[in-house]
DNA sequence: AAATTAAGATTACATTTGTAATATTATCTT
DNA sequence: AAGATAATATTACAAATGTAATCTTAATTT
């Protein structure tokens, strides 16, 4: 597992999101959720669908006759995963925290989170005590 | 303040890079720094600094001579900054935690950075609990 | 000073991406 | 069944990007 996901560009990630908020969709369903705030033609909106299920980010099934129904072979979670871990390659050595306080301030974040992400960073305090006093 | 910055891309991003590490530099030396990891002759590395120089992202003055000596004029920080930005607002509604925790997860933090981190998320369970209490 | 070298400027060309239009084909109407 | 409709498939074309090569010109070497 855990596998290579294919390059997702700008335009075709849009695809992605609606897919990911619902799923499966027919292609119809995409375009109406997409046309009123992209704005572009349902032609458009095919040919992005039908890149990505090229590169294996979405797949269908025929329903009910003529029509595909698409669903997403990449998660968002995935996706999420690894651009993150990109922007982290790319930025190796560079102090993160500016940004990271940035995201902490600017999300919302449930209770749970909140303990969870505690919980993260006091795990964090231990691996440093234990280095010190390794030292 | 706070201006747009313009579109870096992949390839343009890595002459940033040496850049922000180091600055001002000679194009000679950001071949230098690039041929032996991107594999890149030292004419696409000049057309690199060109168009981010055409962008304005760098900018230069001659130095002894014939040469140039280029700078950043988009900083590190603004570029994650209004990368970060782009991420959020696209996943605007989804759940970042999974990404805040890789985050936190990588990252080497100092303990003052931790306590001020977990500050921030008291900060924010406060503000959970008022609006509870106002409900 | 003429020839050589080496910056920087201009131009080139393939691939990817954005943005569709046209062509084909399966279904629905009459 | 023939024509109309509406999906999907194929093709198109401009702009952006990756990846250089050639051209021009200023500096260096003979």
């Amino acid at each position: 597992m855990n596998k290579e996901i294919p390059k997702i560009t700008e335009a075709e990630l849009e695809i992605m999101k609606v897919l990911w908020s619902k799923s499966p969709q027919t292609a119809n369903e995409i375009i109406e959720s997409l046309e009123p705030k992209m704005d572009w033609k349902p032609k458009t909106i095919r040919t992005l669908i039908n890149r990505l299920a090229q590169k294996e980010a979405v797949s269908y099934h025929q329903e009910d006759g003529r029509m595909y129904e698409y669903y997403p072979l990449v998660s968002q979670e995935r996706f999420l995963q690894v651009e993150t871990k990109s922007l982290l390659r790319h930025f190796y050595g560079t102090s993160l925290k500016p940004l990271l306080v940035n995201f902490l301030k600017e999300e919302k974040l449930s209770p749970e989170d909140i303990n969870e992400l505690k919980q993260i960073l006091d795990e964090k305090s231990e691996e440093n005590q234990r280095k010190d006093r390794r030292k």
